[in-house]
DNA sequence: CGTCAACTTGACATCGTGTCAAGAAATTGC
DNA sequence: GCAATTTCTTGACACGATGTCAAGTTGACG
């Protein structure tokens, strides 16, 4: 593993991202990916064996950039579940739009490929679990409301912080990321923690 | 278009439901479609140009079946929109398991094809404009959130209404529909009409 | 100089869609 | 009941995309 190896590989991994971010994304294929990294087609299979796995390597090089984990740690240093619930769904609906382009190409793909479809439950189990985390403190606080267990909330959550949702709103509908924020944050507060 | 032509037509697209929601939607090829229509693969062919009319086709066919219309009418019927909303919520939410196998192979098809999408996109607007009816039946007694516009409003009970959100809290959480349409029944008059 | 890793070139297999042409079988009209 | 027309079959083929294979080239480093 030389260091020109490792080099590629990141390129690829950019140049995949870019084509993914500009635009037109169905202009992803393999022989796409090669020539705007400057290989042949092959070359790109010598250091991913499948398109799956590059893309979900994509993912991951994303993740890396954007340092997800820093964004999510704003959050986890919330203490009450009043504080952390706002610091969630700002970090994680923040995120959104930049994981959208590579997620889409994932779902994509999850279709037809197996493996593409596993990657990405994964990633969406991680947010899960930040959802998860929301609601235990609501919960520790006895701010949940009554008749709703932990989990039902969570799955409630992870539903309103769905990729999809985001898309339909923000996407389809139009509208800006911070009325994006603002309402799904009362949507939540007011199904967790019921009225009042 | 003589009668057999017409039966085998309904043929066709019976055979699709069926493989449709018979667990294995991605053993929905046009072989395995002609197959169990006992028919050539390019009999198929002769009745539908390609395979995201046939689906959309199959959509319509559905539709007629299970008169969608009539079930809608109910919520129609509905004076107040108190009374409506709720009337609306359960009459789609109810339908939306009897489309899902087929909407689910047109939403694989998306990704690719521009007419499924279309296609998609026609119906999801459909339900939109049941969504608006329901929001200006709400804005009509006042009882819209102050300051969310009937648009606003509209796109939010659209998005909570989505095959997605269904998806998630009926497939994947393994929510029984009956706490699917309560559940999205109070998110929505929460998010619509304000706390109280 | 020789070796090894990275890369290229070009051919090929596979899968699913969609097309085409020639003919068989069934239905319809007269 | 025969002829015309429609329905369907058989079998071949093109295309676009993924993924595989084999042989050869290039360049760096000891």
């Amino acid at each position: 593993m030389s260091r020109k190896s490792e080099d590629t590989r990141a390129r690829i991994l950019d140049v995949t991202l870019n084509l993914l971010e500009s635009g037109a994304p169905e202009r992803t294929r393999m022989s796409d990916i090669a020539k705007a990294a400057g290989l042949s087609r092959q070359a790109v299979y010598l250091h991913f064996p499948n398109r799956a796995d590059l893309l979900i390597a994509a993912t991951k090089r994303l993740d890396e950039k954007v340092d997800i984990d820093a964004t999510l740690a704003e959050s986890r240093a919330a203490t009450t579940g009043a504080e952390r619930l706002p610091a969630f769904i700002a970090a994680w609906g923040g995120h959104i739009p930049v994981i959208y382009p590579v997620g889409r190409a994932l779902m994509a793909m999850m279709a037809t490929d197996a493996e593409a479809r596993a990657a990405w439950e994964n990633r969406m189990a991680a947010v899960r679990h930040g959802c998860a985390a929301a609601v235990a403190a609501l919960a520790r606080d006895g701010d949940l409301r009554p008749g709703l267990t932990e989990e039902r909330a969570t799955d409630l959550l992870a539903g309103l912080l769905s990729v999809s949702l985001w898309e339909h709103l923000t996407q389809a509908c139009g509208w800006s990321q911070e009325d994006y924020i603002d309402e799904i944050l009362r949507l939540a507060r007011t199904a967790l923690t019921g009225p009042g």
